[in-house]
RNA sequence: GCGCUCUUAGCUCAGCAGGAUAGAGCAACAGCCUUCUAAGCUGUGGGUCGGGCGUUCGAAUCGCCCAGAGCGCGCCA
């Protein structure tokens, strides 16, 4: 038997359909689109008669008996213009679901070959406060992180911070123009930092001068000017503090800070290499590579601008040799915003032309941009974003309001109510983010991160929660879990959306979407309340069945648990309430 | 100007290698706590899938046209 209810119905399927002689890519079933007359439908005739002008009901039919002689059907029809029905024998859920529950990883495969994957997201840039912007990127990145591991691939995942670009040269001249020196600056906090930014922003915008001083501190920083080196050192430090902090506290994790100052030396043999092959050319004074013109027009890639400054495409281009080589990258997968596609082609381009990641797969994720209401990037009543900080607090402030005050429950001091309260905003909002689908960008209602109520990560976690309570009860009565019958509707439902999981993830992992993962963690949930409040495990009538929903109940936690992990959410033991 | 993306219920979104009655959540309304946590459950109402034409036995899904929105287009990253 195969662990996997879906996986043996496809392959007894591709049997039958061998030996029909029907091409057997059209071998698979499907969740059925009319729960009320199947549990799941194989189109495959309705494909196979348009290739082969036969009538579809004929096919349908023959594979129909063929079935007949396996032993998983309770009901198999044809209906309609050729759709095969299957609905599933009790018996058959209830063994595959039974079996998953004693599986290590709850019936989950891997990818047939492993390899390595290098996740750059994140993009954090020093100097700058995180806001909500950044929520996106890190959360997704994280997740993905997270599945691709799981799936089996070695994962490396990178922040590629920003800190070696034109805004280091505009934050190190408004400290000049400010203080006249730089000695001041080993002093500086991360307010001051962001403050000396913002302000440089807007002198730079308005004054050619101090966007020239900008640029030439930017290049004689690169160059390996000592002085600024020191401060910059100090402005990289305290921000890389904020934005760990930051990123803490959301779970989004790293396994290498580099940032593109890091990938300065390799700009310099792309450079080289980029001559040697003949390559790059001088125009209007910098060093460009031309790209094919096919049907679009795009503007060359600039590897050393005007100024004799690396241009930031060329530090893309570094980093993925250096991820080839120091890191055996076999697989780049970046994370941004719909704005960078034009970037990535590009990069993507000259990364081929130059030959530096032969059979390395480049891949660029886009995802939409968080908008206000007005459709545009969002921004605070005041015109300013909104900072990650402040978000994380709003909602948190908001599940305070939900939970006992420190002492009311006994055993729950300050710091453990503290806790879970960060579980459960942090779960709020990044749910909030995850469920939606990477590529359309969503509408940034702030409500909405300290909502608690129908599809949230604290809906989830309530339900994880009542599991524990109930599994904590059988536990003092002494009630194990045992075999599984599946008797009601409920219990039916839940076994099969259940039997689920394998295909969920593995979609998730080939599409690289989370919210496959987030959107189906929600609907087993449902499932599992549905169940719950139709059920009763504790005083079910039989023992055998009170240990059958037990089971059925820890396997859905286990599962919960599993999914939300995979989401890099976690999961409280418990839910308090005030 | 050129290119890319988007338009589905009052709001926010799923559904899209064409398929049977287009689904959720929120909001609205009506019920359910002396029984395993009501952050829950059950039910009701709500859609000419932006518009048009085409391909097809069959289109929210594919193609073309139009309208509206967003984004991008060599020295900012």
């Amino acid at each position: 038997m195969n662990l996997l209810l879906e996986n043996e119905l496809n392959e007894t399927l591709s049997k039958v359909f061998k030996k029909l002689g029907l091409d057997e890519k059209f071998a698979f079933v499907k969740i059925s689109d009319r729960p009320d007359l199947s549990d799941f439908q194989c189109n495959g005739a309705l494909a196979l008669a348009k290739i082969e002008h036969k009538n579809p009901r004929e096919i349908a039919s023959a594979i129909a008996q063929e079935l007949e002689q396996y032993d998983f059907a309770e009901n198999i029809t044809v209906d309609g213009p050729g759709f095969i029905n299957i609905k599933l024998k009790n018996n058959f859920i209830a063994e595959h679901i039974d079996a998953i529950s004693k599986d290590r990883r709850l019936g989950c495969g891997k990818v047939e070959n492993p390899h390595k994957v290098v996740l750059d997201y994140g993009g954090p840039n020093v100097a700058k406060e995180m806001h909500v912007g950044h929520l996106r990127s890190g959360v997704i990145g994280e997740a993905i992180s997270r599945i691709e591991r799981f799936v089996g691939n070695d994962v490396i995942s990178d922040v590629h911070l920003g800190d070696w670009g034109t805004p280091m040269g505009m934050i190190l001249g408004e400290i000049i123009f400010k203080d006249k020196d730089l000695s001041k600056v080993p002093f500086y906090n991360i307010t001051q930092i962001t403050d000396f930014y913002k302000r440089a922003n807007i002198r730079c915008k308005e004054n050619e001068e101090a966007r020239k001083a900008a640029s030439k501190i930017t290049a004689e920083l690169q160059d390996g000017n000592l002085e600024y080196k020191k401060a910059w050192l100090h402005l990289r430090s305290e921000s890389v503090d904020a934005i760990k902090y930051n990123y803490q506290q959301l779970d989004v994790n790293f396994d290498l800070w580099w940032g593109e100052s890091d990938a300065h030396k390799t700009c310099g043999e792309i450079v080289k290499i980029a001559r040697q092959q003949g390559l790059s050319e001088i125009d209007e004074g910098a060093e460009i590579i031309r790209l094919e013109q096919t049907n679009k027009p795009k503007p060359p890639v600039i590897l050393v601008k005007s100024d004799g400054g690396f241009g930031y495409q060329l530090t893309d281009i570094a980093t993925v040799k250096m991820r080839v080589e120091q890191l055996g990258a076999q697989e780049i997968v970046y994370f941004t915003d719909s704005r960078q596609t034009l970037h990535f082609e590009q990069i993507f381009e000259v990364v081929k032309k130059l030959g530096i990641a032969q059979n390395v797969e480049l891949k660029h994720i886009v995802f939409g941009t968080v908008n206000g209401a007005d459709g545009k990037p969002f921004k605070t009543r005041d015109g300013g974003v909104m900072t990650l900080e402040a978000l994380i607090e709003m909602s948190k402030s908001k599940v305070r309001e939900s939970l006992p005050k420190p002492g009311e429950v006994k055993g729950y001091d300050r710091a453990e109510i503290e806790k879970l309260v960060s579980q459960i905003a942090v779960a709020a909002i990044k749910f909030q983010d995850l469920k939606n689908s990477i590529a359309s960008g969503y509408v940034f209602d702030l409500e909405d991160f300290a909502k608690f109520e129908g599809k949230t990560g604290p809906y989830i976690q309530y339900a994880i929660a009542r599991i524990n309570s109930v599994l904590r009860k059988a536990a003092e009565n002494g009630l194990k879990a045992d075999k599984i019958v599946l008797c009601s509707d409920e219990e039916r439902n839940l076994a099969l959306k259940l039997s689920q999981l394998n295909s969920v993830i593995m979609r998730a992992h080939n599409e690289k979407e989370p919210s496959f993962i987030a959107d189906y963690a929600y609907t087993l949930a449902q499932c599992f309340s549905t169940f719950y409040n139709a059920c009763p495990i504790m005083n079910a009538k039989s023992r055998e069945l009170a240990a059958s929903r037990l089971r059925l109940s820890k396997l859905t936690r286990d599962v919960l648990i599993m999914l939300l992990n995979l989401l890099g959410i976690e999961a409280p033991e418990v839910m308090l309430k005030a």
